[in-house]
DNA sequence: CCATCTATGTGCAAACTGCATATAGATAAT
DNA sequence: ATTATCTATATGCAGTTTGCACATAGATGG
């Protein structure tokens, strides 16, 4: 089963687009530096279903988007709580940001082209076919 | 990178949506009994992109839905060439082609959700802020 | 005989993800 | 003061998916 809502899914099952948290994360950062306990509850304005988004998963892409120099990070003490580290984004994360938003707006082409075949399809088979 | 379009893809390098060869097939064989080889041809009518799909990830894919009877699978001699594994698709799999299609429609919920952020977060930043 | 096309499959390594768990400072409650 | 909870960051692990390379084998044409 795909892992997506309703269908029970385990440890690696996998659902919706790949890595579709970076592009939010990086979205997120191009409104201005903020750290992951930030980014993860702001990460609901995306509407993720029903799941929150896994606090582990977004701190190690964050960790991976700085590898990558697409955003930098310093520590600071908050004035509460544990000190934070606040992520920035980058020139090149900007550019890297581009490029998702035309990887997905490909992705809503070759999502749609789907639908489109699925209706075009059950049009000719509107009569409710009693597979066993 | 996200292994999209462009931007350089490896080995276990994903994109896009997650297994979405598993509901192309399923609709192809909605619309009728095949095999792999042919499935894999059709499968450019959903136009990925540039790549002709992966004919390994179709037959693994086509045994799997095998193991979970959302297909079954019958040996037939051609007219010419090897011998042809043909699969139908069972009402089970029918079923899961409908789960699949909801999923989708999340999907694309969620992707259209990102871009109306993205637009929203990009009226306020029209103008080009030089990123270093 | 050899190359090519049709057709199906395995091996492998890289990558992604969710869950569990670890750590630790700060704050509130008892 | 001790304990529990919240904030904040991170690692370990196992399951899953994927693309590339490669293997196998029958059929067909030169």
């Amino acid at each position: 089963m795909p892992g997506g809502r309703g269908w029970g899914g385990g440890r690696g099952c996998r659902r919706g687009i790949n890595r579709f948290l970076e592009p939010c994360l990086l979205l997120l950062l191009h409104g201005g530096e903020s750290h992951g306990y930030q980014l993860l509850e702001n990460l609901s304005r995306f509407g993720f279903g029903d799941a929150p988004a896994d606090s582990s998963t977004v701190y190690r892409i964050l960790r991976s988007l700085e590898e990558k120099d697409f955003v930098t990070s310093r520590w600071t003490e908050g004035d509460s709580g544990p000190a934070r580290r606040v992520y920035s984004l980058s020139g090149k994360g900007d550019r890297y940001l581009q490029m998702w938003v035309e990887d997905l707006r490909e992705t809503d082409r070759i999502l749609h082209r789907f639908f489109s075949e699925y209706s075009e399809h059950m049009e000719l088979h509107c009569e409710s076919d009693g597979k066993n």
